[in-house]
DNA sequence: GAAAGCATTCAAAGCGCTTTGAGGCGAAGT
DNA sequence: ACTTCGCCTCAAAGCGCTTTGAATGCTTTC
């Protein structure tokens, strides 16, 4: 069923039906009345094709999942896509996914843009230095960061966590407790996010006189069995660290069993604070001992993400706000406790 | 740069240009080469939406995203988008995600079909006697079901796990260690491969003399907290099981924490088989115990689901096969054993 | 030397929608 | 009675591509 056909069906032009179907207003009201009810009863739904080439406008986000043996099925990826798609829904926008290998991220988002797909899109695992923000910024397609750019003049419009930020305060609530081993547990090194935890830990250790030793810092894939990897490891050392951060509970999750199997008391022997992305799956207050943690809405940060780009899309006009930095909360649980004499 | 402008630019008509991009065998080699070296150079992609209207074709796969506030960032449904997402890349297909909530699924494979923005699709999360399965058979797009629906009759195309096998086959080692009191943590009652799963613990026990009593079968959905909760209460009774089956390692997670809480030993004092989907985030041989598991890999699923959805659309005569069931594999590690005295 | 065949290119139609500019038709104003 | 205006509706153009059918210029064939 096309606008041709129920245009005949109803004796009436296809501007007409047209006009009708998407509110404006110098249609009679008794027509409208009878085009939607037809339009109802024929299950007629604009071609979206057709529409995008006349209008330019696509009705959709685009977003290039990144698809690296790694990265894929990421649920940290997934938590925030499901803040994006509650969005959408709510705008009754699609969204277009590219996969795409990391090396080949910058093209495929030029395709995506060239295509005429969508009608903005978003960046996530941001780099140091990264190059597709240049290129986005001369694309001429609305779009946001997920995440920054360190080394990057910050004149696009991102929304990020303070990551820096939390860290920092994470550790200082942890050398107040008298720890002055330390041991960062990274998601990999090359991502902005990773690279600024480090940043907040360092300059919090470094105004306290201490230094974070390079050997007691992981940059790994954030997985369970990464975090039990990288926690066995920092355990054997000689002097093993006593304040342990982790930057997912996802990496937490391994990191305890190897606490535990080492024969060690979470909050006592050991003390972890773990950023908590919120995640559905796994909650910190849950674990056998509950996670103190930083945290931050993943899935909140989606929505926001989706919000803002939509309205870049259907409000060009309204200049949105470029910059967004939340902060992370944090929250202590029963994993930090006072230092081991 | 589109068609019109790029054929300006070579002072050719469009025609020739679109037939040296695509490949059609009457155009002089030596033009194809300037052809497709201008459109290298200026970056030239076609538009994706004038395409579709010419030709039809999208060159996309759908996919209807389940939104209720359980499912959603759902690592099971990551991991299964993202062997999809390899399988696209491989054959430039995009894929369309369109957000719903469960009640509006139906309009919404609609409203994803009727728009034209997808070539085909598929459904996931199938329920007994799922509706949405008469509405796709009566919309003329291909589509594949990823798992079954009970009660309707098999005349879909479908790829399935033989969950009933499986779990049947988990429950036969059990009773053959000796185990006599089961139970089992399940996904959402209402989904068919639950159903099923409890299927064949139920024929197993059966063939054994044995029945699973209803107090010993959880429907969950299938997170940490909620394995954790299901476990403590199985603990409760005055005769815990000695054999419990879990419907993911997601659940297992909770549920080994709740055995080890409860000071049991996992392997002796109970015995625990899970289904492992093979995902990224946690695999079972990493358990502080090493989980049995029966396991098939829904990333794997993904990639073959996209290998048909685009066969279909891109070799419409090649009668494809409709009904694909693995198997899973049973794999025993160190949380099984011989049932206590 | 005319007809036929081949290789290459082109103009134009059409996909289904939105939107522009114009037309028809009563009611109100002069 | 004639213009003016508002309200409603319409025909037609155009979005960027693919594809059909025709045209062009050569070479080959009888």
């Amino acid at each position: 069923m096309n606008l041709k056909q129920l245009s005949e069906l109803l004796g009436l032009s296809q501007t007409t039906i047209s006009r009708a179907l998407n509110g404006y207003p110098e249609v009679n009201e008794e027509t409208r009345q009878r085009v939607l009810k037809a339009a109802q009863e024929t299950g007629y739904r604009p071609n979206r094709a057709a529409r995008r080439l006349a209008t330019g406008k696509a009705g959709s986000l685009g977003l290039v999942m990144p698809i690296s043996d790694g990265q894929s099925a990421d649920i940290h990826f997934a938590e925030f896509q499901s803040g994006l798609a509650d969005e959408c829904l709510r705008h009754e926008f699609h969204f277009v996914i590219m996969p795409a290998h990391p090396q080949q991220e910058e093209q495929a988002i030029r395709e995506l843009v060239n295509s005429g797909s969508v009608d903005a899109y978003y960046l996530a695992y941001m780099r140091a230095r990264d190059p597709r923000l240049k290129m986005a910024k001369s694309l001429a397609l609305p779009f946001i960061v997920h995440g920054r750019s360190l080394g990057v003049a910050e004149d696009y419009p991102y929304l990020d966590v303070d990551n820096e930020g939390a860290f920092g305060q994470a550790a200082r609530y942890l050398l107040d407790l008298g720890h002055r081993r330390f041991a960062l547990i990274n998601g990999l090194a090359d991502l902005d996010f990773a690279a600024r935890r480090r940043m907040g830990v360092e300059r919090a250790l470094g105004q306290a006189g201490l230094r974070l030793e390079e050997d007691c810092v992981s940059s790994t894939l954030m997985t369970d069995a990464n975090g039990y990897r990288h926690m066995a490891r920092l355990l054997q050392r000689p002097e093993p660290p006593t304040a342990v951060l982790c930057a997912s509970t996802v990496l937490a999750l391994g990191a305890v069993r190897a606490i535990r199997e080492a024969g060690l008391q979470l909050g006592s022997d050991i003390s972890l604070i773990a950023h908590d992305d919120d995640l559905m799956l796994l909650k910190p207050e849950h674990f056998s001992t509950p996670l103190s943690t930083t945290s931050s809405s993943l899935r909140e940060a989606g929505r926001r993400v989706a919000e803002r780009l939509i309205a870049a899309v259907t409000e060009p006009e309204a200049d949105m706000p470029t910059a967004e930095l939340w902060s992370a909360e944090l929250t202590i649980r029963a994993s930090t406790g006072p230092a081991p004499c």
